[in-house]
DNA sequence: CGTTTACTACGAAAACCTTCGTTGACAAAC
DNA sequence: GTTTGTCAACGAAGGTTTTCGTAGTAAACG
C-alpha cells in the first residue's frame, strides 16, 4: 500500500469522478457533455480539471491515440469511505450514530430503504469485524 | 426562514464550530487553546478565521467587553445535516443506504453503537418521516 | 504617569480551485 | 493541397482559504 496519501477530491473533481465511475473510461468530450447541463462549464475547464486530476493521481489516461481516454484511478468505494470518514471526524466527533441520524433525517427515506439499512446492520453484527 | 443561504463551513471553520458547540460561548483565546494541539496554528490565524465567520453569519459575538465572546450562530444539528446532505448528493447519488454502509465500514463500530443505530431505525420507522 | 501585557484590527502573502482564451498540432473533408 | 474542425497544452485571471506579521488600543500594574 501507499495510496493513503491520495488527495481528497474537490467538488468539481468529484463531479468528474461520478461520470467516470458510472460510464467507465471516457474522453474529455464525453465527460464534458455529461456535466455541461448540471455545471454549465466549458470544454477547456473540464479538460484542465482532468489534467490536474491526472497529476494528482486521481485519474489515469491512455494517450496512445490522438483523443485521450481517461479513467478513474481511485475506486468509488474507497473514495466514498475516505470522504465519509473525514466528515465523521470533522463534523461528528467520530460518532457514526450521529452521522447516520443526520443522513436519514436530511432526506426522508422510503421504508424499503430503511429495511435495507436494517439488513445491513444484521450483516455487520453477524460478521462482527 | 432565510437561513438556507448560509455558506458551507470550510474545514478550518468546522474545527472552530466544533469547539463552540462543545463548550458554548468562548473567547478567541479559549478556542485557540483548544485547537492549537490538533492544528498547530497561531492565535491570529484563529482570530482572523473567526472574524471571517462572523461576517459570513456563522458566528455571533458580544463585543461589549474588551475581550469579545463568540458563539456559534448555526446549530450543530442543522450544520451536520447540511454537510451530510451535500455529501449524499455529491458522492453517493442520493443513496442513504450506501452512505450508511460507507460510514459503518470506514470505522469499526462497537456492537453497542450498532444497537443504538438499530434503535434509531425503529424510531424512524415508527414516527415515519 | 509610564511600562508591560492582552487583545483586536488590518493587510498582505501563499496556496489552491475554478474558469476560460489562445495557441499549435493533427486529421478529415473538400 | 488547402481549408475546416477537433483536440490537448499552456498560461493567466479571479476567487477563496489559510496563514501570519505588524500595529494600534485598552487595561493592569508598579
Amino acid at each position: 500500500m501507499a495510496k493513503s496519501t491520495l488527495p481528497k477530491p474537490t467538488e468539481g473533481e468529484l463531479a468528474i469522478l461520478r461520470v467516470l465511475w458510472a460510464r467507465g473510461p471516457c474522453t474529455v468530450r464525453e465527460v464534458q457533455a455529461e456535466l455541461e447541463p448540471e455545471r454549465g462549464t466549458g470544454y477547456t475547464t473540464t479538460l484542465k480539471l482532468m489534467q490536474i486530476m491526472l497529476e494528482k493521481g486521481l485519474l489515469r489516461r491512455d494517450d496512445s491515440q490522438r483523443t485521450h481516454i481517461y479513467q478513474a484511478a481511485v475506486s468509488r468505494d474507497r473514495t466514498q469511505q475516505q470522504l465519509v470518514g473525514q466528515l465523521l471526524d470533522q463534523a461528528f466527533g467520530g460518532s457514526a450514530r450521529q452521522l447516520v441520524l443526520a443522513a436519514l433525517s436530511s432526506k426522508p427515506s422510503t421504508p424499503a430503504e430503511l429495511a435495507e439499512i436494517r439488513k445491513l446492520l444484521d450483516e455487520l453484527e453477524r460478521g462482527s469485524r
